[in-house]
DNA sequence: AAAATTAGTTGCATAATACAAGTATTTTTT
DNA sequence: AAAAAATACTTGTATTATGCAACTAATTTT
């Protein structure tokens, strides 16, 4: 292939189907929006909806809402910020803190099972151009708003 | 970023949101999956529904409404087969085609600006690892159905 | 102190999704 | 060759996701 956009094509599918695969941790049925919600929670400090909506490029109503199926859940917090009273702060409950564990270990587990079809200089170099590929992306004008 | 997962996710969401520029053609407003179809009908010789659904790891009974849809915008045409009465063809119309080519277009030149934030030896590299993992998710028993 | 901005919520309308059950056709079994 | 099973697709229906507009409440700017 050297097609970049169908390169492209085929990896986004593949990405998006291996994301699906996140999602039932022992009771729980997440959703992929809602696993991605959860990671970002959990990576963060403290932080309030507008961040993690703005970071997963999500409407702010639309992930208003995600967050309140989340609570009902039990799986996320929202504690009102003492320094300013319309703020919400973010964080995992113990079984949020368990299932966001939960995936990362098995997408972890995914991940290296793909890698396992690489020998150990391909990995590397594989690695090493995903992260060169997201650096390009991170300066990108046309896309990618989730930058860290 | 040393972490698979990380990587991983960050990727995801990039590419999600680079795929979102596809979508405006002239006057057409066309979805993500929409152009994911179109994509593949267009890559494709004479292929039925359930192939491209398949293709696309999506439920027929979804994709159905989908070509529904795709049809009354006279970008996709659904021929009956001659070998088996059951069977649909997919076609682009010239509408079709030509969204086709548009998008395929826009696409190409987003990816050229995402690499041209790279060196040449960084691009080759990179391309050479995208379809060097794009052959390992193909070889993966965990995931991703979208095999050619 | 009034006006403007920001953080988040709710009302609504639209679209995406998928299970269950349907029709029509083809293939397999007996 | 008739009955049964499988395949290709559609439709009924219910659920969920999405995002614009309009709202409240708090904070900042003027």
């Amino acid at each position: 292939m050297e097609n970049k956009r169908e390169i492209f094509h085929v990896l986004t599918r593949r990405f998006g189907l291996l994301d699906k695969n996140c999602c039932t941790v022992g009771n729980f049925e997440i959703s992929l929006v809602q696993s991605h919600i959860i990671y970002e929670i959990d990576k963060r400090n403290e932080p309030s909806m507008q961040q993690i909506a703005e970071s997963l490029a999500m409407d702010i109503t639309t992930f208003s809402r995600q967050i309140q199926t989340l609570v009902q859940m039990d799986l996320v917090k929202k504690t009102p910020s003492p320094h300013d009273k319309r703020v919400s702060i973010l964080s995992l409950t113990v079984q949020g803190k368990f299932v966001a564990a939960n995936i990362d270990h098995s997408m972890n587990t995914y991940l290296e099972e793909v890698f396992s079809h690489m020998n150990e200089f391909e990995r590397e170099t594989v690695i090493r151009s995903l992260n060169l590929l997201n650096e390009a992306m991170s300066k990108s004008s046309v896309c990618c708003k989730p930058l860290y």
